[in-house]
DNA sequence: GATGAATGAGGGTTCATTCAT
DNA sequence: AATGAATGAACCCTCATTCAT
C-alpha cells in the first residue's frame, strides 16, 4: 500500500474514491500498457495480474478504452501540473526566480522527479498519444491553453531583463523543453541502464542550455 | 511508381529483388503501422490496402512480425547510414569539416532530409521500439558499434582543437543529438501543422547548440 | 398505481401479497419481454427500468426463468378464465345463452376485453410458448382439461338443437376459436395501427362465423 | 443433398451460388432459430451443428443478424410468392378461376404445401418478426404492395359477380386469410401431433369460409 | 429486505495463419 | 506465385447469479 503512494498521488485517490480492486486494476493496466502497449495487452491479462475477474474491469470501466483514459487523463494533467498553479507566473515575476536559470532549475528538478515517479504512466501517455488522436488533441489543447501562454510571458520577462537571446519566444520555449525532455528521455527511456550521475548531468545540461540561450 | 522512389531507396530495391506486390504490401504496412500501430493493424487490412489477397502477405513474410522487421530493419539501417560510410571519420579528420559546426550542419541537414523523406517508416521504428525489445536491442547495438565510437572520435578531435567544451564526450554527443532530434521531433511529429520556417529554425537551433557547447 | 389495476387483476394481488418493488419488477419484465423477447432482455435492464437493484430481482425470483413463469402462469390462467368458472357450462344449458351466437358473442366480447387489457402479458405468453416446451405443455394441458371438454359439450348441445352444422365438434371449436383469435391477432398484433371500428368489425366477424357454421 | 431440395428452393440456390458449407450453416441456423429462437441460439452452437468452425459463419455473414436476414428474406419472399407472379391477377380475371372458391382452393393448397415444406423457416420468420421491427416493416411493405392490392381486385371482381357478401374487401381478405392461416397454424404449430385428416379438414374449412362469405 | 460489487462462463466477433486450388 | 476459404484461439464485453454488507 505504501509503495503505491505514487498511484494515489497520480490519481488523486482521496477525491476519486477508488476501491482496492480498482487500484489493482489501474496499476496492472499501467504496467502492461507501458510494457506491451495498449493494443497488445488483453483485458484478461490485466485481470489476471490485478487479481480480479475479467468482468470486474468492465464494471468499473465500460470499455478497454475507458480504462486507458482513466490512466492517461490524470497523467496528462500531472504532466503540466506546475503550470496549472494559479500563482505560478506571479511567483516568477515577484522575484521568486531572479534569473531564468533559477526558473529552469526549478522546472527541471520538478519534472525530473515527476518522470522518475510516474514513469510507466508517462510511457503510456506518450506511446498511445501516437495512436489515439483524441488523446493527442487533448494534450495539445492543454499545452496551448495552460503551458504555452504562461511560458511565453516568463520568457519575454527575462528577455526584457536582457538575460535571454532575442530569439522568438517559441524557439526559446522549444529549445528549453527539448533540452530538458531530451535528458529525461535519454535518462529514463532510451538508456535507463547507463550509470548516470544525475546531479552532474543535469548540471551540465543546464549550463549548456543557459549558454545556448544567453543574450 | 515515381512517387515511390523513397520506398525503393529505403529498401534498396535493386539488391533485394522486390516484386510490385511486395512493394504494395510494404507501403501499405508502413502507412498503417505508422497510423494505428503494429498491434492494432490487421493483416487483412494491409492486404486490402495493398490490393493483394490475405495469403499473399504470408507467402512473402512468414509472420506478421517478419513483415514488421522487413520495414524496421532497413529503416534502422538508414537511420545511422551516414556513420556507416567507411570514409566518414576520415572525411572529418582530413579537413572535410574544418569546424564542429560544419560537421553538425552536414549531419543536421542530412537527417532533416532523411526524416522528411521516410517519416512514416521512422515513426514505425520508434513507436515499435518501445514494445519490441529485440528491435530496441538491435538499435542499441548498431548505435554503440557504428555511431557512438565514431562520434566520440570526432568530438574528441574538436575538443583537442579547443572548439568544444571539455565535457565528457558522451554528454556532448547526447546534447548534440537531442538538440537535433528535438527539432525534428517537434517539427515532424508533435507539431507538423505549425507554420515552420525550416531554414531559419534550423539555423537558430545550430547557433544555440554551438553556443551551448563552445569551450 | 391506479393505472396498474390491470397488473393487480392479472396477478391476483390480494392473494399473492406482492410488494411495491415486486410489482415494479413484474411490470418492467412484462414490458421488456413483450418488446424484445425473454432471451434478449437482461435482468439488469429489468432492474434498471423497475428502479431496483439487480440483486433484488433474485431475492423474489430465484432465476430469470422463474420471473418469466411468474408472468406466464397467471396469464395462462386468465387466458382460459371464463371456462374455469364452475357454473360456466350450467349457465349455457340453463338458457343463459339461448343460441350459440349469444354464447359466441359473450366469449368474443370477454376475450376482446381481455386481450385489450393484458396485451403485453399475452404477447409474452404466446411468444415464449414457442421456445419453452414446458410452457407449451402447460397450455395444452389446461386447454384440454378445462376448455376443450366444456366447449365440446356446449357445441354438441347446440348441434342437438339444430343450430350448428353437423361437423365434428373439434372442427367447430377450431373454426370458432381461430375466427375470434384471427380478429384479435390482426387487431392487436399484426395491424394495431389500422383505423379499426371494433364494434362493426366484430359484428361482421360474428355474422361470418355464424353463417359459416349454421346447419 | 436430395433431402435438402427445400433449402435449395427456398434460397434459390442456383442464382445465389451457395457453397456446401454455407448451406450447412443456413440449415443449422434455421433449425436452431426455429427451436430456440434467434436470441437464445449461439453462433458456436450453429457452427457445431453445421460442422464448420465458428469463424466460417462470420466469413459468410458479417454478423449474426445478417445470418438471420439471409434466412428471413427469402422466406418472406416465398411467403407471398404466388402474388408476385405477373399474370396472377390476369389468371383470375380470364376465367382461370370461375369462382372465388376455386381461387381460395388454389391458394389454400398452395400455401399448405408451402408451410409443410418450409415450416422451420416460416417459424423463424414469424417468431422473429415480433422482436425485429425492421423485419416487421419489410413484411408489411411487401404485403401492402404486392398482396393486398391484388387480393382486393380479386375480391371486388367476385363481389361484382354477386358471389361474395358486400362486406368491405379488407374484411373479406382478413377473414379469408385468418381462416386459412388459422388452419395452418393449428395444424402445423399448435397441434402438429393431432391425427389430422388434412384433405377432409381443409375441405370443411373451405366450406365454412364460403358459407361465411357468400352474398 | 435490499443492495450492488464481484464473478467467470459464455456471448459475438476478429485475428494471424494455413492450404487446396 | 497468388488466391481466398477455412480455421479455432483469443479478443472485448455481457450475462445471470451470488453474497457480504
Amino acid at each position: 500500500m505504501d509503495e503505491r503512494k505514487w498511484l494515489f498521488d497520480l490519481l488523486n485517490v482521496e477525491e476519486q474514491q477508488l476501491s482496492e480492486k480498482q487500484l489493482n486494476i489501474l496499476q496492472a493496466a499501467i504496467e502492461m500498457f507501458a510494457e506491451k502497449g495498449y493494443a497488445a495487452t488483453s483485458t484478461s491479462e490485466i485481470a489476471k495480474r490485478a487479481g480480479v475477474a475479467e468482468g470486474t474491469i468492465f464494471r468499473h470501466y465500460k470499455t478497454k478504452k475507458d480504462l486507458l483514459l482513466a490512466i492517461v487523463k490524470p497523467t496528462l494533467f500531472q504532466s503540466v501540473a506546475p503550470f496549472l498553479a494559479k500563482k505560478f507566473v506571479k511567483d516568477v515575476f515577484e522575484n521568486e526566480y531572479e534569473h531564468y536559470e533559477q526558473f529552469v532549475r526549478a522546472v527541471f528538478k520538478n519534472r525530473y522527479e515527476f518522470v522518475k515517479t510516474y514513469l510507466p504512466a508517462i510511457r503510456v501517455l506518450w506511446q498511445e498519444m501516437a495512436f489515439h488522436s483524441d488523446i493527442k488533441v487533448q494534450f495539445q489543447t492543454i499545452f496551448i491553453n495552460h503551458v504555452y501562454d504562461k511560458f511565453k510571458q516568463i520568457v519575454e520577462h527575462f528577455q526584457q531583463k536582457g538575460e535571454l537571446a532575442l530569439l522568438p519566444p517559441e524557439t526559446i520555449i522549444r529549445l528549453t523543453i527539448t533540452t530538458i525532455a531530451g535528458f529525461l528521455a535519454t535518462r529514463f527511456l532510451i538508456m535507463p541502464d547507463y550509470p548516470w550521475d544525475d546531479e552532474q548531468e543535469m548540471e551540465r545540461t543546464i549550463q549548456f542550455l543557459m549558454n545556448g540561450l544567453k543574450a
